[in-house]
RNA sequence: GGGCGAGUGGCGCAGCGGGAGCGCAGGGCCCUUACAAGGCCAAGGUCGGGGGUUCAAAUCCCUCCUCGCCCACCA
């Protein structure tokens, strides 16, 4: 009674399997946090709560490679532990993105030919709420189709009302305990995006320039030197130079120290002086000093009392303290500079000098290091606990090698600039009179000054959009509400979260600093696991990128191999490693593999016969060697699937399931179980509970991977109603009992996990002789086994149907006292020596060359072992099992090697 | 300048102290009534080079080579 297609497609199912799981309410937490009466109820093992919170994907985004890794991974942790009862929830949300926000909105105004400053800031904030609107719930939309099981009644966004809030909590908080300070520092300014970007949102890449020698004459000649020579890259700069520096020690210069030069180009007198920064093996030994625009030449001015001249403007134009240049980009405001140098006769080298040059991590132009006054957070008071935690084993890191890398960063931490000259994202919230001077950080906006009545005005910058972001695992939870008798159930319940899953470049700019914040403002740490995924890379190791077109959409992939098929693809692929090369090839044998579970599953409901979903109770006492071995086998797997998604060990797992399905169920005992069904009676009636056991526990195991095929097969199966999942919900395998991994323990059978290989070897000596022969796959032929072991005899005995249906045999004898009939094919495999009678059916001389082969492997592994064996030094030290195992094989290859020597004899 | 990761059959990758595995490709046979997006069989590797530790090394240590990534203010 088959109501499944043949082949699987998995287009006919995705939709309507996600929307029945969200109808009947299956991705919100049970019991709910507030529900204290359901939640004492729980069993102490499930009652911990287990929460995730999505990393917040840009709101202008769209599903990349990235991303499905990191959510399917997220998923199977979210289903394993719904299905094992624990209360699990799911975050979900979006992040507003400043920058990037803001720069589609502004490419969305200069088609109208608008900048933002045409239509205001109210205007302009205004149309990225409408931009959101529109465009913001694409990638939601997308987690949907992938199958993701967060909770979508709930949805974050980090500019919501309440999120809001927090934003402005955690800024006055650190404000007033003095972690948040406003001063003048070298910053990076990206000039395209005309803001502020602190140090960890600037990109190193190398760059092939120049180092330029310009000589810079002296006012007074000392000794008879009249000049001395810089080396730069950037020699715009020198426009705003203020000093030339040497080392103290230098004895090229030491007589210079104290002298001044005069600036070329723009005839201003400036000192020569001594500090420590410079390294007089580099270039000429000689550095100018350009405070506004190197942070390093900013510290040696600050340390000699130096002005500060800037020289470029907010777009990285000379300004008005340029002289002649002002006016010009700085790409060409080098080139002219050069050349007035040049032509003075002041250019006196250049070399090539490749060296890093920062870009905006969101658009790519160049840094500029620029003077302006930003507000800062004081990051080391912040580190210290938050190394803390790390180092107590309180939050781990998955893989471990990336504590050490968290570590050096937060170590090494420096001040974080969090000011943002955008529009889109929170404001600042620091208000400042208009005339008597009075400011401060307020949680509620303010109009009028509370020292003298004047008007109040807001700063006019916004936070970095991270700031933000470092709230969510508790921000999303209810957070601000005070901590105590009011503190939210929800978050009370629910924090610390259990897990969060992320890829290695926000390290730093996320996770670092919600463990931060975390520990400062909801008391605890944010979760207990960071999982560091591998980052997805194309299949020649270069990065995915839409732009250079080596990217791949996952949703392509999904509507060619089905989001269960992206998915367990994808996790095949899975190592502790750093990178992920992408590889369509497994999504290909994961679409293969869902299509076998598929067929699989045909078969057994064509079979199923009015048998229910048996329970562990019921094949308990299968007698049968396939039925013990395939239930310990799926012992084995529940366990090691288990422990495997609880130790993240995702690629793993993802192939233990695969190789089970297909190479022990679908392969050996579905075909085992052909001939017992023709059989009917009670033997049947076995086989087809088995059969269904199996299927379902497996169903259930592979369900967090592959949550569509599992849903639409597992709803099918026989089961009397009422016997799975809370009363009140419908039945769905989302919801369904995860598998009670110690009871299936009880499955073990070690004995029959060995003696299957007895029949398998039988069955494949049929085959493979067939195969060498060039007989017919069908051609009947009589086999006989010999075996010392009675017990072998018993059991071989007891399977002689499904040897006989699987090998196509037409006699089969099996006994101590077998004698080998002539012109037999001998095969020696499991302890057996099995014969295959060939008379007249094939040509010895092949049977003769195969048999030497197999003696030399034989004896070059018999001479092996016994090298090992009489060596003292191994009898001694090695552990008494791996003794006992080599001396079992041992016998075994002596046995099989005088067998395969009889042979060789007889055929004489 | 520091740090991390990778180098295993033609290709893509597991394994990470005791018998070299998987998928794909390639070869042979088979439409066997769940599945040809399938089944069966066979072939294919001195586990980057060198040294060391160990009874035992693809697996641990050292070193070198080749790739990739991260951090770092050297003009």
């Amino acid at each position: 009674m088959s109501t499944l297609d043949p082949r699987f497609d998995p287009a006919a199912i995705e939709a309507d399997i996600f929307a029945a799981w969200q109808q009947a309410g299956a991705f919100r937490q049970r019991p709910a946090a507030d529900d204290t009466a359901a939640r004492d109820a729980l069993s102490p093992e499930i009652a911990e709560p287990y929460v995730i919170t999505i990393p917040p994907p840009n709101v202008t985004g769209s599903l990349h490679m990235g991303h499905a890794l990191n959510n399917t991974l997220q998923d199977v942790l979210i289903r394993k532990n719904r299905m094992a009862g624990r209360p699990t929830r799911w975050v979900v949300g979006t992040d507003h993105a400043g920058i990037a926000t803001q720069n589609k909105v502004e490419q969305k105004l200069a088609k109208e030919g608008l900048t933002r400053f045409d239509v205001g800031r109210e205007a302009f904030i205004e149309a990225c709420w409408e931009w959101r609107r529109e465009h913001g719930g694409r990638i939601i939309q997308q987690l949907r189709a992938m199958g993701c099981s967060c909770d979508f009644d709930d949805e974050w966004f980090t500019m919501n009302e309440s999120y809001q809030r927090a934003v402005r909590e955690v800024f006055v908080d650190w404000y007033r305990a003095g972690l948040i300070y406003r001063g003048t520092r070298i910053i990076n300014w990206c000039p395209r995006c005309t803001t502020a970007l602190s140090d960890i949102e600037v990109e190193h890449q190398d760059k092939d320039g120049k180092l330029w020698s310009i000589d810079y004459p002296l006012t007074d000649p000392v000794d008879g030197i009249d000049h001395i020579t810089v080396a730069t890259t950037r020699p715009e700069t020198m426009l705003g130079d203020v000093a030339v520096a040497v080392h103290p020690d230098d004895e090229r210069y030491r007589a210079l120290i104290g002298s001044t030069v005069v600036l070329p180009l723009m005839n201003r007198a400036i000192p020569i002086i001594a500090d420590e920064y410079v390294d007089p093996a580099f270039g000429t030994g000689a550095v100018k000093i350009t405070p506004a625009h190197d942070p390093n030449d900013y510290e040696v001015g600050e340390r000699h009392g130096l002005e500060q001249i800037n020289v470029l403007d907010e777009r990285a134009f000379v300004n008005e303290n340029g002289g002649k240049f002002a006016g010009l980009e700085r790409d060409l405001a080098r080139k002219a500079v050069l050349y007035e140098l040049q032509q003075a006769g002041y250019l006196s080298d250049s070399t090539p000098h490749t060296h890093a040059v920062g870009v905006c991590y969101r658009c790519g132009t160049a840094i500029e290091p620029w003077l302006s006054d930003q507000w800062f957070v004081d990051m080391k008071p912040l580190a210290e606990p938050a190394i803390q935690v790390v180092r107590d084993g309180r939050v781990r890191f998955t893989p471990t090698r990336w504590e050490n890398v968290y570590y050096h960063w937060m170590e090494n931490i420096r001040d974080w600039c969090i000011s943002r000259q955008l529009w889109w994202g929170h404001r600042i919230p620091v208000f400042y009179c208009t005339a008597c001077g009075w400011h401060d950080a307020l949680k509620t906006d303010e109009t009028i000054c509370p020292q003298c009545g004047a008007p109040l005005v807001q700063d006019e910058d916004v936070l970095d959009t991270w700031f933000s972001s470092q709230l969510w695992p508790f921000a999303t939870l209810g957070w601000p509400a005070p901590f105590g008798a009011d503190t939210p159930a929800e978050l009370a319940f629910n924090y610390p979260t259990s897990a969060l899953s992320t890829a290695r470049d926000i390290l730093f700019l996320w996770v670092a600093r919600m463990i931060m914040s975390g520990l400062y403002f909801a008391g605890d740490i944010p979760f207990s696991d960071v999982i560091i995924h591998p980052t997805v890379f194309n299949k020649e190791g270069k990065r995915m990128s839409k732009s250079l077109g080596t990217g791949v959409d996952p949703l392509d992939l999904m509507a060619d191999y089905g989001a269960d098929g992206m998915r367990f693809g994808l996790m095949l692929q899975v190592t502790g490693v750093q990178d992920l090369r992408f590889n369509e090839e497994k999504l290909l044998k994961s679409r293969d593999f869902a299509n076998k579970i598929w067929n699989a599953a045909r078969f057994v409901l064509m079979n199923a016969a009015g048998e229910y979903v048996p329970t562990l109770a019921d094949v308990s006492d299968a007698a049968q060697l396939a039925d013990r071995w395939i239930l310990s086998r799926l012992a084995g797997l529940a366990r090691r699937v288990d422990a495997g998604i609880d130790a993240f060990e995702f690629g793993e797992v993802t192939r233990e399931l695969f190789d089970f399905a297909w190479t022990e169920y679908c392969d050996w005992y579905i075909e085992l179980a052909k001939g017992r069904l023709a059989a009917e009676g009670e033997a049947a009636a076995q086989v087809r509970r088995v059969l269904l056991f199996v299927l379902d526990t497996f169903l259930r195991l592979l369900h967090p991977f592959m949550p569509f095929i599992t849903e639409a097969i597992w709803q099918k199966l026989p089961r009397p109603a009422g016997t799975d999942a809370g009363a009140d919900l419908p039945q769905q395998l989302i919801t369904a009992a995860w598998p009670d991994v110690a009871a299936l323990g009880s499955l073990v059978d070690a004995d029959a996990e060995r003696r299957i290989q007895l029949l398998q070897a039988v069955v494949t000596a049929l085959r493979s002789t067939r195969a060498r022969y060039g007989l017919s796959p069908r051609k009947p032929l009589a086999v006989l086994v010999r075996t010392q072991d009675a017990t072998d005899v018993q059991l071989l005995q007891a399977v002689a149907d499904q040897i006989s249906t699987l090998g196509h045999a037409s006699d089969f004898a099996v006994g101590t006292d077998i004698e080998k009939p002539a012109h037999s094919a001998v095969t020696v495999a499991a302890g057996l020596e099995i014969y295959l009678p060939l008379e007249g059916l094939v040509d010895f001389a092949a049977e003769r060359a195969r048999l030497e082969k197999e003696r030399a492997q034989l004896s070059a592994d018999a001479a092996k072992l016994e090298k090992k064996l009489s060596n003292p030094g191994y009898l001694a030290k090695a552990a008494p099992e791996i003794i006992e195992k080599d001396r079992a094989r041992a016998a075994e290859t002596a046995s099989a090697l005088a067998a395969v020597d009889a042979q060789l004899t007889e055929l004489d």
